[in-house]
Parts: structure tokens; C-alpha cells; sequence
RNA sequence: GCGAAAGUGGUGGAACUGGUAGACGCGCUGGACUUAGAAUCCAGUGGGAGCAAUCCUGUAGGGGUUCAAAUCCCCUCUUUCGCACCA
């Protein structure tokens, strides 16, 4: 017989709703505690991945209930972007139809899991109440000089009119029309995130982030201490500006190479009329960016015609276009040095451009024609004047100092990090509050005129530009300055930037009047425990942390960072990938809820592997969690009456003596309760949790005759019942709420505190010791517990297989572990 | 190429600051119950030798430190993830 799961967890699902009990309070005696898991896009429905993430998060939320804490735990939902408006453009339809049908149907399906969600804080961010302050925040940064325009190239299909992400290019092609993608030069929105750097390099106040992905930010922020050089024209009073790490190679330069993009190549391209040079230049930057970066690609350049001067020793070095330097690094030009970078070297060989030796290998000399690669390595300064002889590391600043008191360039601090480009040529997003006036410029729209709402009326599928120009009458507006006829700006923000600050909505989620008041977030945040994809370990969490300083910034919240603790899960694969409809490998979470239910989903997904590691589906290991979870539910089924007869009684009223067994199931008891409060509290590690539950299960039905047994040993039987219910609640809520109520409590299982282990019960008169020879394991024995190092030496040697082994050895050592092992050297 | 993480039975995974490798689950094998199946229960289960006690071997591969290594160090290989012509 299968346990009634169905009718089980629709009782209580409708309970806590009735009851409320996960609607928070902004005020509270308790400590709070804000459990947040990253908000979905509304796909349709759940998919194993949001399962496996929901679990995790109601498991922490429910366990801090527990333990006293106000708790949150928020939803809402990602829900502007682009795979809505292609679905609308395919179907004719409207991206608002399809998400919020998508967003009732994830909602149920929240429910039908029984997740414990304040859904009174919900937000999406595609409606006006929520995008209304995401368009406040763009004023607010604007204003603080945070938000600025610049052009930057874009792939774009001319067919087509609008700009592609790099996932819709295929193949160098438009993915709609199949046109090959160019670069083009467009104005769009910036958000000046390079001016936190530095802070966000900063992780002192996060108080748990996993290791790699705090690398993976610093990495990403990419701070280099550098030189910056100045060379002048050949012919003119111009100057390129150099960024290099490599000070000490300068008088090695032979060359510069510039990035097509860059403005003196792109005025020479005007004035020369040099056919060559622009095809070439053309072909690059109409590379994809895919193409461009990738490593095989072959570095290509073309001489420019042009020499510049370097300015520590006068020499004339040739000016090259190429291909390998970005534009929008460092000063988007490079000092190449052949002879000590390996890029530069390739590229002189390629096109016999000289190379210079200016830093001697120590152990082997180079000889220029000898040279297979470049030598980066430190060393002895050569062919630099008055630096010759020196150490090259030591050189570094004594050099650049030299060439700072000369007016040569100076020292500087470069960050691969660029600032944050959130312009999108799309419809669904959060329009851009801001109207272009002939007379006044850039306007931006007044507060009071807020939210800028996206027109509903929009051509999707026919235009193929961007649908907000075929929105005239939302198009053309007075200028909110002169009142003369002025345009909207129809780009739309990116939606990293919804996701940005929708951890302190939920604070105060029903706001009109600000996005959030400061008293609630400023009870609620940072965010205690954040749990999510590590795919977001980078962006979401970087825009996140800037949006989160800039709001403190503007004094509105008084904490530094947005995530105390961070918890990047696993994902959900199966056969060894990833779940994805083209792999054909998806399982479905409602047919799994249907035929097991809601808790043995919950328990298969906690239990397959640690919370940060990737969960191979199994439909035979869900099995294997439905059979525990009946398991559970026979022994209160076959034994309720003497379980609910002794639980509610102290197992220590009573001095009958108990035998060893029931000794041995006490000790279970609290090793278990020891167990699992340690792998939840200290290590998030539910797996082991789970383990240790299914194992004092096993022990449990090892008593195979309780009835038999004597007062005393029935009440502590009875509590070794009693604390299953209790620990499995964060695991499997519904069937421990029935079966806590039908061992005759009324509370719910939140209320009760997790128990508490007695150490008198996990003492133990004897300890099983370990004997090894020489490393190797010789025997066991059992030692009384109070036994001194002496004795234990002495019973150790007693033992017979140890003196077997020892016959004709003599004793060098022997190593006592307390209560572990006897490690015995003989020769 | 750079950076990070990982590699343990047939399988998902355990193993505290080095101290009984393989907890718990799945699968498999044998048995009980059943007309039969499902469900359930009992026993076994890294490989090899042996009736057994026990012994040998074993945590990607190779070396090292140690009384003792899955764990620490060095080298190699593989996989995954992230980034990338970063000057």
C-alpha cells in the first residue's frame, strides 16, 4: 500500500495558506532571516532545474523557522526578455499573453511543490508597478553621472534592421533571415560600473561566497597596474597613447599595432582612400565577435603607412592595423615588443617586421635569429641606454617614474572590466525614460510622468525594426521642456538590470511611492542566504552588487553588499547532460509529483548529491525516496498507538533498566538528531542529512516487538520515533506535518524548535580500536573507555592476530589515536 | 592558451583538522511471502585467493612525505566550468 501522498499534501498546502504562516512580518521581536532563490524566467512550466534550486531554498527556510528565525522567502518573476517577444513574432501574438499565462501556471506549480512562499511580496518585473522603478533607478544614475551614451559597435543585420545578440548569430548569419551579420556603430546606454571597481573587488563584507566565484569576478574585473606611454606622430603633432604592463621592454618597441576601430586609423581610412587598407579594415570589424576573439584565428595586419616616435629613444617605429588588439582595452592601442611578447613576436615574423632584444636570459643568452618564441621571462636589461644592466622586474618603475618625470607617460591602473551596456533595440523590456528634443537634447522624462508604459498596440512580427517605432502615438511626444514635438528614446534596458534590485523590492513590494522604504530594507538586507546557478556567477552577481553600492550610495540601503551567503547549485542532468528539450532528456516535474508526489521529489533531489554539485536524474533512485518516504509512514501506521501513547512523556521519567538494544537505538536517537543538525547548520550538506535519517530509520525497525517492551523502554522508543517527523520536516514537510499530527500534536511542525541531543546518550563504555602493523590493519578490539595509553598498548599486543603478525619483529613504536587506533612498528 | 574545480564499486554518492575506504540510496544475487506479479521483508554484494580464519590488492596514472595518504607535496592524463588575442 502506498501512502496517501495526494490527499496529504493538498491538506496541508491548504493549511499554512490558511494559516499564513510564510507571510512575514517587517516587524518582528524574532531575527530575521531572508532566504531568496534566483527568480525564473517564466518558461511555461517548471523544469527539474527551478525543482532542485525551490527544494534547497525551502529546506533553509523551513529549518530557520524552526529555529526561532522571521523568515522570508520571496518569489517573483524574470519575466521581460527575449525568447517571449520571438515567441510573439513567430505566433502573431502578444509577449504579455503568453507570460502571464506561463507566470499562472509556474505559480501552481509552486504551490502543488509546497514551497513555503510569501506570495504577498510577488513581483514580475514586466509589469508597470515594478519597471516603474527600474526607469527611477536609470534617472537617479543618470543624474550622478552614472548612466551616459557612447557608440560602440553592434552585430546588426541590415535585413532585418536591428541589432543581434551573439546567440542569434549563426555561423556569421542572421538567425531570422540569414543574412550575413555586420558590425555596425551605434549610440547606446552605458552604466558606469568601472567606477565601483575597485569596491567591487572588495569581498569583505560578503560573509560566505564560494571561493571561485569571488575569483571569477576578480578575474573578470581584471585590475592590472601598468605604464602608460605616449607616442607621437611621425608626421604630425598627434599622439597614441600605449597602455603596457611591460615598462621595461620599451626600448624594444618596433612596432605599434591599432585595432581597426580606432579613431586615427578610422581618419586615415577617410583621407588615404587606400583601397587595401580599408577592405582590410572592413573584414575585421565585420567579424562577429564569436569569429574575431577566437584563438584560431589567424593574426592579420596591414602596414598603415605611417611611423610613430617612441619617445625613450627617438626611434621610428612602423604604425600596423591588425586584428589582435581590442578597442576598448586599456588605451586601445598597442607598444609591441616581438622579442618579449608572444603575440607581437608571431606577428613580426609573419611580416618580417625587425625585432629587437632587450632583456637577456641570466642562464642562456638569446640570439635573435635563434629564437623560436618570445622570451618573457625577467632578466638582464640590454639596448636600453642608461637602464642597461638592470634587473628587468626591479627596472618596472624606475623606469616608468623616469618616464613620468620626462612627460613620456605615466603610471596607471587599467581594468579589463567596460562599462555595462544595457541599450536593447527591443520591445519587451523597460523602456528607457528619456526624450530626444531637436532643441533640448536628451530630456528626461519627469518623475511624475513615470512609468514610461510600454504601448500596447505594437506591430510584432510585421515591422521587423524595432516595434516601438510603429508605436506613433506613443513615439511622439511634446518635449516635457519646450514643448516642442520630440521623440522617446525606444531603446529598452537590458534585463540584468530588472534583476538588479528585485531583492530589495520584495522588501516592500507593494510600494508606489518609492521602490522600497529604507526602515524594511533596511531590516530585511543583505539577503542571508542567495541560491542560485553558478552560470550567474559573474554578471547577475557583479550588476547586483554595483546596483546594490549605488543604492547605498544614494542612502537607501546601509548595507554594502546585496548576498551575505551564496549558494551556487548544480544542475539538474540526466544521462550525463544537461536536461534539454533538443537532447531530448527532460523529465517532467509534474508527472514525478503526480505518480510520487510533491515530497519524494524533494527528498530524491536533496538526496542525490550535495546542494553545489550537479544532480544526475534517476528515475529508479526516485523510487528509492518514495520507498523511504513508506517506509516512514508504515512504522507510524503499524505501531501509532504505543508511538502516540509514550512520545508525549520525558523518556527519563522512569528508571526501569533498558536493555542493550534499546541502549543502542537511545544512542541512534542522538547521534541522529546530532548528525542532522550538524550537516544542515554547518555544511548545507542535506544529502548526508537525509542519510543519517534513512540510517536511524533502519535502527528504529530493528525494535521488531515494541509492544513488548518495558515502560521506560517504550517512552524512549517512542522518542526515537518522535524526532523522525521532526528532522525529515525541511526535507518532506507534508508527510511530517500528518504524521506529527497524528501522533497527537497540534502545532505545525515550524513552531517546534529542533531537538536536542543529551552527550550522556552518545557515551559509549567501550570503543572498538583499530590495530595496525606497519600501516596495515592487523584486528579490532573493544576497550573500555576509560582505559589509559598502557592498557590499551597492552590489550592491543594480547591480540591474537597482532602477535601472529609480530612473531619474529621487535617492537620499534607503538602509536595510540584515542578512541581510534593502535599503530604498531616492528621490524 | 589562462584561470578555477573535480576524478572513489555496476551506479548516485559517504569518509571530521591524514587514522577501519565504500555510510546511505539505487542496481544486482539468493531466500521468504504469493496461484502469479507488484509491493514488502531477510541475507549478500569493490576485485582476487581460500571450506574458513585470514591474506593480497584497490580511491585517474606515476613518484614522494609519514607509523599511517582518497585526504598533504611534485609530475602526467582526463573531464567539467568560466574567461580569452587583456598589451
Amino acid at each position: 500500500m502506498e501512502y496517501p501522498f495526494e490527499k496529504i499534501e493538498k491538506k496541508w498546502q491548504k493549511k499554512w495558506n490558511k494559516n499564513k504562516i510564510f507571510n512575514a512580518n517587517n516587524k518582528s521581536e524574532k531575527k530575521k532571516y531572508y532566504v531568496l532563490s534566483m527568480f525564473p524566467y517564466p518558461s511555461g512550466a517548471l523544469h527539474m532545474g527551478h525543482v532542485s534550486n525551490y527544494s534547497i531554498a525551502d529546506a533553509i527556510t523551513r529549518y530557520k523557522m524552526m529555529q526561532g528565525y522571521n523568515v522570508m522567502q520571496p518569489m517573483g518573476y524574470d519575466s521581460f526578455g527575449m525568447p517571449a517577444e520571438n515567441f510573439a513574432i513567430k505566433h502573431n501574438s502578444h509577449p504579455r499573453l503568453t507570460t502571464d499565462k506561463n507566470i499562472d501556471q509556474m505559480r501552481k506549480q509552486f504551490d502543488m511543490m509546497g514551497f513555503g512562499i510569501d506570495w504577498e511580496r510577488e513581483v514580475s518585473t514586466c509589469h508597470p508597478e515594478y519597471y516603474k522603478w527600474g526607469q527611477w533607478f536609470f534617472k537617479r544614475l543618470y543624474e550622478k553621472g552614472l548612466a551616459y551614451k557612447k557608440t560602440s559597435y553592434q552585430n546588426w543585420c541590415e535585413d532585418c534592421q536591428t541589432v543581434l545578440a551573439n546567440e542569434q548569430v549563426e555561423n556569421g548569419n542572421c538567425w531570422r533571415c540569414g543574412n550575413p551579420v555586420k558590425q555596425k556603430e551605434l549610440e547606446q546606454w552605458f552604466f558606469k560600473i568601472t567606477d565601483y571597481a575597485d569596491e567591487l573587488l572588495d569581498f569583505s563584507q560578503v560573509i560566505e561566497w564560494p571561493e571561485r566565484v569571488k575569483t571569477m569576478q576578480t578575474n573578470w574585473i581584471g585590475k592590472s597596474y601598468g605604464t602608460e606611454i605616449w607616442f607621437k606622430l611621425e608626421d604630425s603633432e598627434e599622439i597614441i597613447k600605449v597602455f603596457t604592463t611591460r615598462p621595461d621592454t620599451i626600448f624594444g618597441c618596433t612596432f605599434m599595432a591599432l585595432p581597426p576601430e580606432h579613431p586615427l586609423v578610422q581618419k586615415w581610412l577617410k583621407k588615404d582612400n587606400n583601397r587595401e587598407m580599408s577592405e582590410f579594415c572592413d573584414k575585421v570589424i565585420n567579424e562577429d565577435s564569436i569569429t574575431r576573439t577566437a584563438e584560431e584565428t589567424k593574426k592579420e595586419g596591414i602596414f598603415s603607412g605611417r611611423f610613430a616616435i617612441n619617445p625613450v629613444n627617438n626611434e621610428k617605429v612602423q604604425i600596423w592595423i591588425t586584428n589582435y588588439v581590442l578597442l576598448d582595452y586599456g588605451t586601445g592601442a598597442v607598444m609591441a615588443v616581438p622579442a618579449h611578447d608572444q603575440r607581437d613576436f608571431e606577428f613580426a615574423r609573419k611580416y618580417d617586421i625587425p625585432m629587437k632584444i632587450v632583456i637577456q636570459n641570466p642562464a642562456k643568452e638569446l640570439v635573435l635569429d635563434q629564437m623560436k618564441e618570445a622570451y618573457i621571462e625577467p632578466g638582464i636589461l640590454v639596448n636600453s641606454a642608461q637602464f642597461d644592466e638592470l634587473e628587468s622586474v626591479r627596472s618596472q618603475t624606475e623606469i616608468s617614474l623616469w618616464m613620468e618625470k620626462n612627460k613620456m607617460g605615466k603610471q596607471t591602473i587599467t581594468y579589463r572590466l567596460r562599462d555595462w551596456g544595457i541599450s536593447r533595440q527591443r520591445y519587451w523590456g523597460n523602456p528607457i525614460p528619456v526624450i530626444h528634443c531637436k532643441y533640448c537634447g536628451t530630456v528626461l522624462v519627469p518623475d511624475e510622468y513615470l512609468p514610461v508604459e510600454l504601448p500596447e498596440n505594437v506591430e510584432l512580427g510585421k515591422t521587423r525594426q524595432n516595434p516601438l517605432l510603429s508605436a506613433e502615438d506613443w513615439l511622439n511626444v511634446k518635449c516635457p521642456l519646450c514643448g516642442k514635438p520630440a521623440r522617446r528614446e525606444t531603446d529598452t534596458m537590458d534585463t540584468f538590470v530588472d534583476s538588479s534590485w528585485y531583492f530589495a523590492r520584495y522588501t516592500d513590494s507593494k510600494n508606489d511611492k518609492l521602490p522600497f522604504r529604507k526602515e524594511n530594507a533596511d531590516y530585511w538586507l543583505p539577503v542571508d542566504q542567495y541560491i542560485g546557478g553558478i552560470e550567474h556567477a559573474v554578471m547577475h552577481l557583479m550588476y547586483a552588487r554595483f546596483f546594490h553600492k549605488f543604492m547605498r550610495d544614494l542612502g537607501m540601503v546601509n548595507s554594502d553588499e546585496p548576498f551575505a551567503r551564496l549558494l551556487t547549485q548544480g544542475m539538474v542532468t540526466k544521462d550525463g547532460a544537461k536536461m534539454s528539450k533538443s537532447k531530448g532528456n527532460v523529465v517532467d516535474p509534474q508527472y514525478i509529483v503526480d505518480r510520487y508526489g510533491a515530497d519524494t521529489v524533494r527528498v530524491f533531489m536533496l538526496f542525490a548529491s550535495p546542494p553545489e554539485k550537479d544532480v544526475e536524474w534517476s528515475d529508479e533512485a526516485v523510487k528509492g525516496a518514495f520507498r523511504f518516504l513508506n517506509r516512514v509512514w508504515r512504522l507510524f501506521d503499524e505501531n501509532l498507538e504505543i508511538i502516540q501513547k509514550n512520545c508525549h512523556s520525558d523518556p527519563n521519567r522512569n528508571n526501569y533498566k533498558i536493555s542493550s538494544k534499546l541502549k543502542k537505538l537511545r544512542f541512534s536517537t542522538h547521534h541522529t538528531i546530532k548528525k542532522v543538525r550538524e550537516d544542515i547548520e554547518e555544511k548545507m550538506q542535506f544529502n548526508t542529512a537525509i542519510a543519517a535519517i534513512m540510517e536511524h530509520l533502519n535502527n528504529v525497525y530493528s525494535i521488531v516487538d515494541p509492544e513488548n517492551l518495558n515502560e521506560t523502554e517504550k517512552t524512549f522508543y517512542a522518542e526515537s520515533c518522535k524526532i523522525i517527523p521532526i528532522l525529515l520536516y525541511p526535507f518532506a514537510p507534508h508527510i511530517s506535518e500528518e504524521i506529527w499530527e497524528k501522533i497527537g500534536n497540534d502545532t505545525f511542525l515550524h513552531e517546534e524548535k529542533p531537538p536536542e541531543y543529551n552527550p550522556e546518550y552518545l557515551k559509549k563504555d567501550e570503543i572498538t580500536y583499530v590495530i595496525q602493523i606497519m600501516g596495515k590493519l592487523r584486528g579490532k578490539m573493544e576497550v573500555p573507555a576509560d582505559a589509559d595509553q598502557e592498557k590499551i598498548k597492552k590489550m592491543a599486543l594480547e591480540v591474537e592476530n597482532v602477535q601472529k603478525h609480530l612473531a619474529g619483529k621487535t617492537i620499534k613504536k607503538i602509536i595510540v589515536v584515542p578512541k581510534k587506533l593502535v599503530s604498531i612498528v616492528a621490524k
